[in-house]
DNA sequence: CGCCAGGTTGATTTCGCTCAAGCAATGTGG
DNA sequence: CCACATTGCTTGAGCGAAATCAACCTGGCG
């Protein structure tokens, strides 16, 4: 086991990303798979014609494009980097064998998977059951989950690293309906919003609203053990 | 590798359940995976109180139960039998041994959980994009592809093994809107319900809808598919 | 026979989408 | 440096699909 992760160590590369950067296109042959170890990365999708569509985010711990690899597919999503990312880069063949020899890696993998199977039902759940309201709350919280900062003066703030529209994408509702749901959030003081700086006013009230302990999970209820330090249980 | 899958097939258990059985509870522990031989089964998951919502089918080649053996957790969901099944249950502890010491089957098993994820995120598009009608459809495509006939007299018929609670809770609607979609449906010329008897009067236009090809259908398309009418957003 | 769960139907309401206009910030070319 | 276009965001008005509320069937069963 240890001549192989070795040997792995040995084989991939690690690249940083600048925001808006690539890794790889919709349409495009799979060259191997990515392992997200810092920053934030969007996979989107065209819907029609020049139209693209945001649909997941993905961070430190993620792997990504194993979906192509796997099914020997091209990439049915563009991976677009958000903020600038460490990204460490197995190649197809390696990655293969990596499967197919070590039970071990391909185990702590599937947690990966398991996890994003998760997130992809729980948006199924959350577009079925929640209001734009929650949705959107949702979405910024599991966003303050990942880029948010408690300044020392209390207040909880969060930079987004996206426009409105890709917002919108991820609560699965049209701008309008954010920027309106935005703008009621703010007359319910419980966040207030200038460009794209968010500061929430009513934290502990909003978890309260979510059934969520402080620091614990939003939208994402990542299962995969390896993402960041937070969430022992 | 021979060696492993003879020990497999002396140490698994293959049971038939009735219509009706519970093959595991939501919350309850997990005692192992079970791989649905024939028949259909149905998860569940209550939503509030004692409502429960059923949310996937799971037929023969699915397996289901790994989500709690591979995460340690309790099960999220309930597993009920629609349709007498035989299903094949596998020890925790020997399905922990045989993801941890064969690569092959944990390989083969990770395109079962990738054809569940493509699945959820199919359900979610359309949730997003389609109408009720459209989903309503789709459901009912996909389980005339399980448990269709088509009679010699060319009439396309299935019987339905759900109440119309859980196909409104499949497609994602309410009972009421399920109905009047039935009913529109059968306005349309497209098909006809009695009870739980479905018949489909113009299967070729309604394939043609759905961009499908004759009994290669259904609500899982390969990925490929972003399906047909996607309005931008 | 009456009860009851499941199903249908009708009336009303609501939520979010579409269309459309207005506005601020950033480019762009003369 | 200024008119002008472009892009991203917000706001308003109207609309429509589906949810909700509520009454009413229907068939099975004690």
């Amino acid at each position: 086991v240890e001549r192989e992760l070795t040997s792995l160590n040995a084989a991939k590369t690690t690249k940083a990303y600048g925001a808006g950067e690539v890794v790889y296109a919709e349409g495009e042959e799979c060259r191997g798979v990515y392992c997200i170890e810092s920053g934030l990365i969007g996979l989107r999708k065209h819907d029609l014609k020049t139209r693209t569509t945001l649909m997941r985010l993905r961070g430190p711990g993620d792997t990504i494009g194993y979906r192509a690899l796997l099914t020997n597919m091209e990439h049915q999503v563009a991976a677009k980097v958000l903020i600038p990312s460490q990204i460490c880069f197995i190649d197809k063949e390696l990655a293969t064998w990596l499967f197919a020899n070590v039970p071990s890696l391909g185990l702590q993998f599937l947690q990966n998977v398991l996890g994003h199977l998760a997130e992809a039902e729980e948006y199924y759940f959350q577009n079925v059951t929640q209001t734009a309201r929650a949705r959107v709350l949702c979405v910024l919280l599991s966003l303050y989950e990942r880029l948010g900062e408690a300044l020392p003066s209390g207040e909880r703030v969060l930079k987004l690293p996206l426009s409105r529209r890709d917002l919108a994408a991820l609560a699965g509702i049209s701008p309008e309906t954010l920027s309106r749901t935005m703008r009621r959030l703010e007359s319910e003081r419980i966040a207030s919003f200038k460009g794209r700086q968010v500061c929430f006013m009513n934290m502990v009230g909003l978890l309260d609203e979510f059934e969520l302990s402080d620091s614990s999970a939003g939208l994402v209820t990542n299962d995969s053990g390896q993402s960041n330090a937070h969430r022992s249980r």
